[in-house]
DNA sequence: GCGGCTATCTTTACATTGTCAAGTTTACAC
DNA sequence: GTGTAAACTTGACAATGTAAAGATAGCCGC
């Protein structure tokens, strides 16, 4: 069913070649019709996949979520303590970005986060990177037989994320980019 | 010269228009024939003053980092200590953003930082916000009788800057934004 | 005062884009 | 086989960015 009415499998090749055309052009130059092109398939075949443009683009954020949670899991994967696991997350988490600023504007531009966590409520507990950060520090808490007031733990869970976020944030930044050796760097700041 | 055929300023009253519409509908709906529109001039106009509409954007994301700039320095302003100081940027830089979560889209959203930085090498120096955290760091370290390598001091103020970016960015993400207690926060996390 | 120069603004035009409505084709259940 | 729904096409429309050409007005030298 290759070149048959029906496509077969165009939510997926949408979503692919979506990611495709935001990596050689940005997102701002990502238009409906030329995703469908690069499909073959006519300018409004995507709504039978997708209610509005922004459903694409949604989509097309959970699965570089998927990939960016998938580096997050093999980082910690295998470490001995979780204070290591923690050190690793946090360089990954920064690496992942700082090779690919395009993906933190793609991820964060809009301050969406992903599109399924989409509400107006406390929605932190349901971030899936964050989900793994309370994993390992209840682990770190743990290891280390330490005893905090959740309070205590919220302050130093946001503390790490603040850092390691706001770390990559920086080193997305034009110009600021290629100036630190960011993978240096986060070891000695990570306490 | 109100309603003459010249408009009088109108490089100026389409940046005001363009920070309403913005705080009113976002950046994403911001057309430059509503701009117009909202000045009463032809949609074209408009290009007399600015080359494309990035130029504009560009130039209303000028005018509020200065206003940024203004409440960091307001900030410091009367600080006994450079410590106190610099806790009160902090305090500063978060709140102007959970104050405005959309500022801090249009500020950083596409990582342009501001128009009149743009290039692709180091301006880390440049960055009005940074030239201020080092000045106030480096009366840190004469007032503590410190003394740091260049590199130490680069570590000690991407650390402060990312956390407290860090912090501003996550404050301003939908759901967590009220979640959290920012004001009480900074002031206990920055050592 | 006057001619002209230039910046400012208008009008017109065009291509791109998101989206809808109506029709067409295909798969699949019964 | 027949109907039904999902997947897709075609055609249309309004909004938008932008270019080109013309109109208007302030200003400068004389």
């Amino acid at each position: 069913m290759a070149d048959s009415y029906h496509h077969g499998n165009l939510r997926q090749a949408l979503i692919d070649a979506g990611i495709k055309l935001i990596n050689e052009n940005g997102e701002e130059n990502l238009s409906l019709r030329k995703v469908a092109a690069a499909c073959k398939v006519s300018h409004a075949a995507p709504y039978a996949h997708f209610k509005d443009k922004e459903e694409l683009i949604d989509a097309i954020k959970n699965n570089v979520t998927e990939r960016f949670m998938d580096e997050l899991e093999a980082a910690i994967e295998g470490r001995a303590t979780a204070d290591e696991a923690i050190i690793a997350m946090g360089k990954a988490y920064v690496t992942f970005f700082h090779r690919n600023p395009d993906y933190y504007v793609f991820l964060f531009g809009k301050q969406n986060i992903t599109a399924h966590l989409k509400m107006n409520k406390e929605y932190k507990n349901d971030y899936p990177p964050f989900l793994l950060l309370r994993r390992m520090y209840l682990k770190h808490l743990k290891e280390n037989g330490l005893d905090k007031s959740y309070e205590e733990q919220e302050i130093d869970m946001v503390k790490i994320w603040s850092i390691v976020h706001g770390m990559a944030s920086i080193a997305c930044m034009k110009g600021i980019r290629s100036s630190i050796d960011w993978n240096d760097l986060d070891e000695r700041i990570l306490v």
